[in-house]
DNA sequence: CTAACATATGAACATGTATTCATGGATAGA
DNA sequence: TCTATCCATGAATACATGTTCATATGTTAG
């Protein structure tokens, strides 16, 4: 049962000072929603479910998705300079794996609560 | 340690068995990416920020946010239409109020996530 | 060396999205 | 009743985003 909150009820300031303490500043603000993007398209979660456990090559996630190549290596490129997954290069073969624990767990209970609706 | 997968270095049956099992299907995908793109967004954090301890009335939001009445009425609408907020009507004020624990733990383990970088 | 393969990337395009603007409905107070 | 306040919403606009297309780089095989 959360307090009522409105600035008309009882003094403004008072209401307002409450408020400020919670509200989390933009800068904040700016870098939890760019976590939360990296996750909020449906084929980066589905990269992100094969590469949780696997290191795995480009043209094989490739054929896994059903995707063409560009659209794969773009979407690895987005996750990459975010930090959420790592490449290692070996011959003509790249090889990426997820390499950000938060982001594993975000993703894990994430998918408790899809599961759970 | 993950296990490295590539189509070409085993049979490229058995790595895809292998990845099968790790994808998500489309619409869990779909489901989960939902959730995490209501979350993708600096303000609609910041009113998430707000309304996870108190019942806020929409003008008080406006104030502390510091924008324009419709712009918050617009991003209530989104996370009311998903089920994240719960709204009462008392008067001429209506109180907001966040509505889903999962939302909640997912928005506090990103803010750790966020401070921890 | 040459051809085939694996990957990366810039540009173009279509689509999605957050805010603003204008407006309407509902309620309280005078 | 009349006005001011609180809130919602459709349309328009500017901007972000995901995919495709074309192309470039680097590596292996023949």
């Amino acid at each position: 049962m959360p307090n009522t909150i409105c600035a008309q009820d009882s003094s403004e300031a008072e209401a307002a000072e409450l408020l400020q303490k919670q509200l989390i500043d933009s800068q904040t603000a700016m870098s939890l929603a760019e976590i939360f993007k990296a996750l909020s398209d449906p084929t980066r979660l589905r990269l992100i479910s094969l590469l949780t456990e696997n290191e795995v090559c480009v043209h094989t996630l490739e054929l896994v998705m059903g995707m063409t190549q560009s659209a794969v290596s773009h979407q690895l490129r987005y996750l990459r300079q975010l930090g959420i997954v790592r490449y290692r290069k070996e011959g003509r073969h790249v090889y990426y794996a997820l390499d950000d624990e938060h982001v594993r767990m975000l993703f894990e209970q994430g998918l408790l609560h899809a599961k759970h609706r």
